[in-house]
DNA sequence: TCGTATCTTGACCATACGGTCAACATTTTG
DNA sequence: CAAAATGTTGACCGTATGGTCAAGATACGA
């Protein structure tokens, strides 16, 4: 980030030995918790002494917080992509339906996000504050557009946004509820839950 | 639970005491789950020593099953509630409403059961598979029943739950980044997300 | 091939935490 | 009021955990 800071080149043993603990940490820090997983239990998911892993990254904290980085902006990647100019309706439910995938392939990443959030954010508390609020901002302006054109239910686009990410991140986060409720496989499972989704968002948005 | 097993006489000291440690104890353990928390903690906001706490109740796990058990009947008690020969939409808002309202008034017992769950619902898991889904069936029975007789959309009826649960719940879990997101004040907060969610699940509930 | 930089780890340290215990204090009971 | 039961706590113990370090192994450029 400094002015032409030394050029800190990257071994290849390096870069792959980070993206190894990262993975790991991912999975541990995702099921576990911040406070309830070790450093030790890290280093034995990447395959390597604890030693090691805080050879790379010199504190626990450092690797949570790589691991969040890392994992941010994929996450919030498809809120981007909602398209002005289509159709709101569309719009928003092609939004949710991203979401609900991501939920299904990536539960990791949404529970290391609830864990973290739960816990008051205490890590990503001023990203929350800043890019996601402006970015939040400029979407709910665009949602208020439609809504005054009379393309979309008189609602409030904030909670819109808020109803469609808990909906969604629900089925990764509270997956053991889920599972217990459940009974039929997983096929059926985000079928329905898409259908559902479907059905009431499309519906309940509508002008 | 055995015949005529000793009865057991409580103390009103005991009574008293154990009151205030459970009642710390959902303190300190929703904002920290159970691995963040320490029985330190919880003994200092009960306001007595460790050993004290840990006389009362013999292990810190002992504290944390007291502390869910005595929470989940009350954050399960609305979903009893729900009147099969009442107006659907009606009886369904009225839940989501009665949900939104426990999310705001009672936030750590949201938060105590999103950790758990999060964390794999080690201890609750047997009362989820048995006790909750015995519950949620029966409702579910009585929501097909309104589908069949063309008073409800026809949507899943155990997604519905969850999208009312994730909806209402979010309010209490995801509370930092809901106050990062938002800038006015909270009585208006929770007045449009009543809003937002009575017009979408009313509207994309109504068959 | 040799020397240097990078990598790897077992052993170790300090601290925090769950839990025990013996000694003392308070309440209850007869 | 005295004895018994119940309540209270500081001091202590074993273990787990985050983090350090020195010494050795490996990769890599000249």
């Amino acid at each position: 980030m400094t002015i032409a800071s030394a050029p800190k080149k990257r071994t290849r043993i390096q870069a792959q030995n980070e993206a190894k603990i990262i993975r790991a940490a991912l999975d541990v820090f995702s099921t576990h918790g911040y406070r309830g997983s070790t450093v030790d239990q890290i280093a034995d998911t990447a395959g390597m002494s604890k030693a090691n892993v805080l050879y790379y990254f010199n504190k626990k904290q450092d690797i949570y917080g790589a691991v969040l980085a890392r994992t941010l902006d994929v996450w919030l990647d498809p809120l981007d992509e909602m398209n002005p100019d289509g159709n709101p309706i569309d719009e928003l439910w092609q939004y949710a339906q991203r979401k609900l995938q991501m939920s299904r392939e990536a539960p990791r990443a949404s529970r290391l996000f609830a864990n973290e959030i739960l816990q008051g954010a205490p890590v990503i508390r001023s990203f929350l504050h800043h890019e996601l609020k402006e970015l939040v901002h400029r979407k709910c302006q665009v949602m208020q557009g439609w809504i005054n054109d009379g393309k979309l239910a008189p609602v409030t686009p904030l909670h819109v946004l808020f109803l469609i990410w808990s909906a969604t991140q629900h089925y990764a986060d509270f997956d053991p509820q889920i599972q217990a409720l459940h009974d039929a496989d997983d096929n059926t499972l985000y079928h329905d839950a898409e259908r559902t989704l479907k059905t009431i968002l499309t519906r309940g948005l509508a002008p």
